[in-house]
DNA sequence: ATGCTTGCAAAACATTTGCACGCAC
DNA sequence: GTGCGTGCAAATGTTTTGCAAGCAT
């Protein structure tokens, strides 16, 4: 949905092989918006390939991550999350329902990364950003239960 | 060092008793600069208070976070790591050494924040900022295996 | 045919928790 | 004295790995 590339193609070019469960994977990953934890694809995927075992799945979204196939959200609670989004977004974390929302088209301007470059004498690459913040719907929640 | 309120004081405001397990806990944690793991705070303890258990440094890294006396660093690997420096800062990943540094005072701008909430319509309460890049010393490693 | 990938199960980690006791207040 | 905090050990949850077989190329 969000990368037209077609996975066959996608795969092949960074040295891998297509196997069903791959190409599943990246499909479950690629369609949802859940930024899910590798429990969540292993449960997608099972729905149509039963026989997948849990090891599959985290060999692949790691293999798929080093590839940069897919990205590691490793921002929150115990469980590493996944996003088949690979375009530079930012997430917001809900800390209620504990969700991650992309936040589209949100990048940081140059200046700062020149900034950081300059202050930290790193070769700066990249960087993870995370907004915390209550989202609507649990905001709306706070307002019926502060009411009563 | 970073944060000379007494940690007595500062534990009795947050209505916390103060054990020798947390004081020491704390001490570490404003001595280092390694944003280490629970397992190295552990480790570390561990040589003034022999008979520490591993659950009570989870807790308390918990209550203390909890408080605000200390800040979790949940942006890397499988373990969480901590920071004493409450202070808001940045942080920088090296993806070689896998260490984590401060990038000191720096802080998004206002009007960045602003931008996140108008976009999103959620309540923006803070962010996790995290560089990744070469250090220094890991990119000087790099030129000498090249060069050969 | 070659060797990357898989399934399975065990192992390795990281973290949490129940319980009785002890100590800070 | 009260109840928060601790030690211990078991439980829970997540992720990795060894191995033999399977399949994509």
């Amino acid at each position: 949905m969000n990368q037209p590339t077609p996975i066959e193609e996608t795969v092949h070019r960074h040295g891998l092989r297509l196997t069903p469960q791959r190409q599943v994977i990246l499909e479950v990953l690629r369609a949802s918006r859940e930024h899910p934890d590798a429990a969540w694809v292993y449960q997608q995927v099972r729905q149509r390939l039963p026989h997948i075992s849990l090891g599959t799945v985290y060999r692949n979204l790691a293999t798929l991550a080093e590839k940069g196939l897919i990205q590691e959200i490793t921002l929150t609670d115990n469980a590493t999350h996944w996003d088949g989004d690979t375009t530079p977004h930012t997430h917001i974390l809900c800390p209620e329902c504990r969700r991650i929302t992309d936040l589209e088209s949100f990048t940081l301007p140059e200046a700062l990364l020149e900034q950081a470059q300059r202050v930290s004498g790193f070769a700066i690459q990249g960087y993870r950003l995370l907004f915390i913040g209550i989202c609507p719907s649990c905001a709306a929640q706070h307002q019926r239960v502060d009411a009563r």
